[in-house]
DNA sequence: CTTGAATAGATTAAGCCTAAAGTATTGTAG
DNA sequence: CTACAATACTTTAGGCTTAATCTATTCAAG
């Protein structure tokens, strides 16, 4: 494990569970603490996903989540309703789509009626390839989140559809402004 | 395997409030949906700091969270120390060190001792440019958590706490493996 | 002391992501 | 019809992040 040369003896401590927020300041404001674990929470699991997904299947996260977003919708999705979805900009989408296009696991089709847009769905490919994942993806979550009680899943996803909402509120007043 | 069902017209509302999460099936499992929620949440407030930060002090999250690391350490960290306390990879550090060090906001001193070590701390400038922005930073964290009550606070941060050890515990075990 | 493993950092290649600017198309107002 | 704004998408430049690899130094065993 972990060596620290003990310079000072508290940061033995401190640095032995090392992330963002275990260590802050007693005098810190507490939605700071918050904000501070829920981030260290997301990394925490977001990384798992990440060595999981490209470790087991040669992929990436946003890969991932693009293409679950496209078994959705059999009819595929246009350029600007996957951003929108995925919560990321245009260019990014159009980046990750020309992977998968190079992969032949999503295919761009025309949209009739408008030559601006473009509609992106799964190939057959792309759709048996998600689904294997897709089986595995939700297995891990269900395992890394197994510490709860079906009960504490409940009130947490309640206590986070209200941050949701009013992270919402306040950010799109401010981009309104 | 075309599992999806087709076209509803639920889909419309679905696409209004797009994110990751609002429009996932009623037979997801409750773990997929509270991670999605979980995810979102994260992403909407990360995403929040970062604008303000561009907006109001030009700089960026993961330059800011170097910073405040070290604000808690006068005498300075290591680079490993630094790589570890900020869970990224030490070649990442190397490059916003690299970056804050042009700015004058930080510098590298020898590490007595050990020639291979490099002993990171903010310079007077950064100290001073720090402490204006985590003035701010407390502000905006305690605005957009203020939807709620200092009790759900509470439990919000319990049930991440519970989150987090059971994931710690989960990838541990398969990192050591 | 010498050798070889371990450690601290830096570098590189590749992918993700954004904001801003660019291109082509559509819609609309006169 | 023309002009202009809006829309859909792509491109570009730059920053973040990682895994893998490299260099220099330290440590540990003989």
């Amino acid at each position: 494990m972990l060596r620290v040369t003990a310079i000072d003896p508290s940061d033995e401590a401190r640095v032995r569970r090392a992330d963002r927020e275990t260590s802050a300041r007693a005098g810190d404001h507490r939605a700071l603490r918050l904000w501070l674990r829920l981030l260290t929470c997301t990394q925490l699991l977001e990384r798992h996903m990440r060595n999981l997904l490209r470790l087991r299947f040669g992929t990436t996260l946003p890969r991932f989540d693009l293409m679950s977003r496209l078994e959705r919708y059999p009819e595929g999705l246009k350029m600007k309703e996957l951003s929108h979805h995925l919560m990321v900009t245009g260019g990014n989408v159009t980046g990750i789509v020309d992977q998968l296009v190079r992969e032949r696991l999503v295919e761009r089709l025309p949209e009739p009626g408008d030559r601006r847009a473009l509609r992106v769905r799964l190939t057959r490919a792309g759709d048996e390839a998600f689904g294997k994942m897709a089986r595995a993806h939700e297995e891990w979550i269900v395992s890394v989140l197994s510490g709860l009680s079906r009960k504490e899943h409940a009130e947490l996803f309640r206590l986070l559809a209200k941050v949701k909402s009013h992270a919402l509120e306040i950010t799109e007043r401010k981009d309104g402004a």
